[in-house]
DNA sequence: GTGTCCTGCATTTTT
DNA sequence: TGCAGGACAC
């Protein structure tokens, strides 16, 4: 037996074994299922399986080279490489850059970031003179996200008439006419979107048989992870890839489902085993990551979702300490004690800043954070929000370089045109714009051919014009000479954009001005990795690959000591020995927007579950009295999450009583009749307590015999499928509570069956409900 | 065509 | 609160 082999048990053992065949691992939190993973592929290498036969699909970009690395050092790095390892996103991008010419786009295609598609739809819709307040570029744009990762094209969507009508509905008759104005100009732009990269790899595999063939018989095995978080466009490339060998295997875990919002499809994981023939299902239950206190917990928590497969994380780590609730007064308060906290534990404890994180809900919430680790002089990173690669001067530079490779992307030169001024205006775009549509050129194309059309445009712009185009074509020769460093030196010079900066002498400026130098330090690393790899050299278009597709968490080299603040859905896959959770509080966790339908607060449910089982050895829960919100104060009220866990894992920090939930709602949203402080009083009764040490097999059989896997079928709150007269069973609210209908005109109404105070039954007309309580 | 000031608006999560 | 877009003056 590989040596290797011995550092798993038996259940993590079971599924590297399996060389052959449809499988699924359900891998609880903290199981090790990287190490499945890695094993499964080292183990796949040495049975004699071609690396160059595998693709290995990940989340983050990190995770996958990550896994690369412990590869590499099983099986050597000369073999390792040849693996196929990567996000959707990445991996498919590099197809399609292979095939590009099959689906009409340059091969240099540019990858649009959410920012570019919103200017686009924005510009559209002002275009199209139609009301900003009725047609919200971001809704507009979500609105065309979800169809294309449904895997709804212009075509379909004109096809289908019960679409058309509920967006008619919605007061969005042109919605329509805006996604054709929006898929013609990114076509146009030579540029793809985060959705577009899945639906034309899909568009490349059903049109062209031998393309399919090709990848079909190229990846012989193909690994997935976290699979619960799929959409519907990635699982229908995973089931066509995978439909010669059927050597698939997926790992998840439907407890850590997080990203419905953003068309993951939970049932792609819940429906696995019908998908392939004699699928085998393994199941990684011994979290090996936190203490007896921290997994009880987590498990009493998911325990109250309905919808989730049968399974029992339990861990043999020590009981630990239990989890540390704490109730402050603002959030500047919860702040300080939040750092104070941390400073105690460094000293006491002797850990670094890289031990702690600080997770909460909203990216809003991290200043208070900030200042309060500032204060202290606590060495910190913020992960998300704005990333690195979306500040302003940033995208400048980016821009430049995408105007290289791509003359056509019209996002990038509208950006960088006149910016530092060059004297060209909002006329002189306008008239280039409608020149460029007559004609059906890119602007750039244009503005080459200035002398031939007749735009009304002064001598003076033109030579302005003419002197930009000049200089991206310049840049353009370089390009081929040049790494992508000195490209990107070149053109923070030339271009005048570090000159404008300094001349602008504030702070801020300043600041920008040392982002800059950030990353042209961060090309350089990025040029001098690439040419120590065999098949790369360190070009502009490499980096420009990279850079669309990367995130604040790839950037992160972990070498700094630094306590990491992020969202919960950055936290995702990562572990910490010391975790706060902050922001505890009703209408923020669960959020205000994610407490319509029993789906979305089991998936804020699942988001805490997550939360908590980042933790190794502590975790903490704040919440706070009154928060700014929106510029004002307001007061808040601790989270049902909190009230939730079984007693005997919290510390409570607070007196019982102001602990308590003030009786405010006497039903929860689903109608049921609760008293909160009977409820904290009975609670560790109710249910069946998770067990503390290894449960004996019969004892598992049990188990599962008393929670069955639930079958409850869940429906879709998006507007998608509700057509007149779907049934919404679940959304039962309490008695006295108002509903609004949002999106729906005064003509269209919600039938609401009454049943003792809960509503039994929904009859919906493409309308969106919301309680205004 | 450019720069500045002001108003108004939105705050869920992200590859 | 903090940003983005529009109005207005130069």
């Amino acid at each position: 037996m590989e040596a290797y082999l011995a550092e798993l048990n038996d259940a993590q053992r079971a599924p590297v074994l399996q060389k052959d065949g449809p499988m699924i691992v359900i891998a609880g939190a903290g199981s090790g299922k990287t190490r499945v993973l890695t094993y499964r592929i080292a183990y796949l290498m040495n049975q004699g399986v071609d690396a160059f036969n595998i693709l290995s699909l990940t989340f983050t970009n990190k995770a996958a080279r990550e896994m690369k690395q412990r590869i590499s050092k099983i099986v050597g790095s000369s073999e390792a490489k040849n693996l196929w390892m990567g996000t959707f996103h990445s991996v498919f991008a590099k197809i399609l850059r292979f095939e590009a010419d099959k689906l009409g786009y340059p091969s240099n295609f540019t990858i649009y970031d959410t920012q570019d598609s919103h200017s686009v739809i924005r510009a559209i819709i002002k275009e199209m003179r139609l009301d900003k307040d009725v047609y919200k570029y971001k809704q507009v744009y979500n609105r065309i996200s979800s169809y294309k990762n449904s895997l709804i094209t212009v075509k379909a969507y004109f096809q289908n008439g019960e679409l058309q009508e509920a967006d008619a509905m919605s007061k969005k008759p042109r919605l329509g006419e805006i996604y054709k104005a929006y898929v013609d100009r990114c076509f146009k732009a030579g540029a793809m979107d985060f959705d577009d990269l899945l639906l034309k790899t899909n568009e490349l595999l059903n049109r062209f048989p031998e393309v399919l063939h090709k990848y079909q018989s190229r990846f012989k095995y193909i690994l997935v992870d976290e699979y619960q978080d799929t959409n519907h466009s990635q699982y229908l490339i995973v089931r066509a890839l995978s439909d010669k060998f059927q050597n698939i295997c997926v790992v998840g875990d439907d407890a850590q489902s997080i990203y419905a919002f953003r068309g993951a499809n939970i049932n792609n994981i819940l429906n696995f085993q019908k998908d392939y023939d004699n699928v085998q299902m393994y199941r990684l239950e011994q979290n090996y990551r936190s203490s007896k206190n921290i997994v009880n917990a987590a498990n009493s928590i998911i325990d109250k979702n309905k919808t989730k497969l049968d399974k029992i994380v339990w861990t043999a780590n020590d009981d630990g300490p239990k989890i540390i609730v704490n109730r402050l007064l603002t959030d500047g308060e919860e702040g300080r004690y939040v750092a104070s906290s941390i400073f105690e534990n460094k000293m006491q404890n002797q850990m670094d800043n890289g031990d702690f994180a600080i997770l909460y809900r909203t990216n809003a919430q991290s200043r208070a954070m900030e200042d309060a680790l500032r204060k202290k002089d606590i060495p910190y990173r913020i992960y998300g929000g704005l990333s690195f690669y979306q500040r302003k001067e940033i995208k400048d530079v980016l821009s430049y370089l995408r105007l290289i490779l791509n003359p056509k992307d019209e996002e990038a030169l509208k950006r960088v045109i006149n910016y530092p001024s060059r004297g060209i205006g909002q006329t002189t775009m306008d008239r280039l714009a409608i020149a460029a549509n007559q004609h059906n050129r890119s602007i750039f194309e244009v503005i080459q051919n200035l002398d031939k059309l007749d735009l009304k445009i002064n001598r003076g712009t033109q030579t302005k014009l003419e002197n930009f185009v000049n200089m991206i074509r310049s840049f353009g020769i370089m390009n081929e000479t040049s790494d992508a460093f000195q490209i990107a030196e070149t053109v923070t010079k030339k271009t005048g954009l570090v000159q404008e900066l300094k001349k602008d002498g504030t702070p801020e400026g300043i600041a920008r001005i040392e982002n800059i130098e950030e990353l042209l330090n961060g090309i350089r690393d990025f040029v001098e990795g690439q040419k120590e790899l065999a098949d790369a050299t360190g070009s502009l278009s490499e980096f420009l690959e990279d850079v669309a597709l990367a995130t604040d968490l790839d950037k992160d080299t972990g070498d700094e000591d630094r306590v990491a603040l992020m969202t919960i859905h950055l936290a995702k896959g990562l572990e910490f020995p010391y975790v706060y959770i902050v922001g505890m509080e009703e209408d923020l966790f669960p959020s205000a927007m994610s407490m319509n339908t029993r789906s979305e607060l089991e998936e804020e449910r699942r988001l805490f579950y997550v939360a908590l089982t980042r933790a190794e050895k502590q975790a903490y829960l704040t919440y706070t009295l009154s928060r700014y919100r929106w510029g004002k104060l307001v007061d808040a009220e601790p989270s049902r999450f909190i009230e939730e866990i079984d007693d005997q894992y919290l510390d409570l920090m607070v007196p019982q009583d102001d602990y308590k939930y003030k009786p405010l709602i006497d039903t929860d949203i689903f109608g049921d009749e609760v008293d909160k402080s009977k409820l904290r009083q009975n609670k560790p009764k109710s249910g069946t307590p998770p067990p503390a040490h290894k449960p004996s097999e019969e004892q598992l059989r049990k188990l599962r015999k008393l929670k069955p896997a639930a079958t409850e079928p869940t429906k879709a709150r998006n507007n998608l499928d509700l057509s007149e007269g779907t049934e919404v069973e679940h959304m039962r609210f309490g008695k006295g509570k108002v509903l609004k209908l949002e999106g729906a005109g005064q003509d269209k109404k919600a039938e609401i069956d009454f049943d003792q105070g809960g509503i039994k039954k929904l009859l919906l007309r493409f309308a969106k409900l919301k309680i205004l309580s």
